[in-house]
DNA sequence: TTTGTAAAATTGGTTGAACCATATAGCGTT
DNA sequence: AACGCTATATGGTTCAACCAATTTTACAAA
């Protein structure tokens, strides 16, 4: 009988949340590094002496959560990076939630204003570039769709350089769900006001002004903010 | 045979994705309600199409991130509010990123003077009488326990009372994982200064004053990270 | 009628085996 | 060495059966 294990003698009627667990701890007692494969699910199924369906019921609520990646004919690997963590269970919340878009602007409002003023303070040169190469690539988009990855770009870079990564991973998650919904709803978005405050932010943030720079973003999202209830106004 | 369905003409690989974004149909278009009863997972199957083994790699994903709950010989229930559903993240998130207590206090400090300085502005009599119970508790609190479970009321108060739900959620989760961890590491957690903080918080936000309630958190949460960098050092 | 209990039906939990689809490795031919 | 076929490994899916807990129903006793 293989793995006698981790101390759940009871009778672990939450099987899933278990493996889970065991996983879990693989992953942090470094048995498994980011990037490197786990054994076949036929194999690690027997280790963890549960039924591969079983095990695959586990296995699939990481992969959807982006903890770990699956390929057929090839394998099971850990993520890297737990980039899109948080995308579904945000998905969730303003599901369940019924969260509009306005509370996520509102977090916008709370929180980047913030990110911008510590990104004045820490912001390395690579930074600055990343920047610089955002607001370009601003400026030579001729459609939505590489406007808003330009946008997205750009802010993705704020929250890198405020050096804060759960902010960094939770907003470039919110941005993409409202920037996306916005693209679909309004069908020419503006391009000269978030430009001008791009650069207003960049050059804040350049001359390592972090009180320009908190102000300059609370200024740029409330602008935003009020051209997407315009918007909806008009629809 | 049942629901032809919703554009994926294609092989269909992610069928685990594609159910999960059929459930979120469901949802949206409020044929399932909060609190209310899906369909026996035979019967579900059988109108996605789908085999059970299939249809419970989706539910499971769902159950683990807290969107619905299932129980044995009663059913499958849609979760009436969302409050743990980034708990799981999270944890990922710390695990993979290899997240430090720092970088998890330091989002404290980001977020959380902002979110005082709204309550401030916001909070209703109701959640002023829920800030004094929680620093009543405190000061009643014997043990490590309670009296963390108390520090997480207050917090959980001002984070109701600032009107963000997005960092309501967050914040909970944050919170506990933060102390519970401190909880275990350090075997007497000191009272005296975070109750002398939240009554300060608790001041401020009465007298409406934003701006003394923002500067307060900071400086509680500050404090607290202090200690927790002292207390480490001592390991 | 009301109550208590046992049987039946319902429903999620788990298992085992089989088969499919794809990617990789190995081998043989050219 | 290069190409192409085959075998193997691996995740994806299905089916069928049984287990375990709960709820419902049926029926007998009070």
């Amino acid at each position: 009988m293989p793995v006698a294990s981790s101390g759940d003698a009871k009778t672990d009627t939450r099987i899933t949340a278990t493996l889970i667990a065991k996983i879990k701890q693989l992953i942090s007692k470094g048995e498994i590094e980011p990037g490197s494969k786990f054994p076949p699910e036929r194999e690690l199924a027997k280790e963890f002496g549960v039924n591969r369906a079983s095990l695959r019921q586990a296995l699939k609520v990481l992969e959807i959560m982006g903890v770990l990646t699956q390929r057929v004919g090839d394998g099971t690997y850990l993520s890297a990076s737990a980039e899109s963590i948080l995308k579904e269970p945000l998905d969730f919340l303003v599901l369940l939630d019924d969260l509009s878009h306005y509370e996520l602007f509102e977090t916008r409002v709370i929180v980047e204003p913030e990110l911008a003023a510590r990104a004045a303070e820490r912001a390395t040169a690579e930074d600055l570039a990343g920047l610089r190469q955002a607001i370009m690539g601003m400026e030579r988009s001729r459609n939505n769709q590489t406007r808003l990855e330009a946008d997205i770009a750009f802010h993705d870079c704020v929250f890198r350089a405020s050096g804060n990564r759960i902010c960094h991973l939770l907003f470039k998650v919110i941005h993409r769900s409202l920037l996306t919904s916005m693209g679909q709803l309004s069908r020419r978005v503006s391009i000269d006001r978030p430009l001008s405050y791009h650069k207003k932010i960049y050059a804040a943030i350049r001359d390592r002004n972090s009180e320009e720079a908190r102000k300059a973003m609370q200024e740029h999202i409330l602008d935003a903010q009020g051209l997407l209830t315009k918007s909806a106004q008009n629809e």
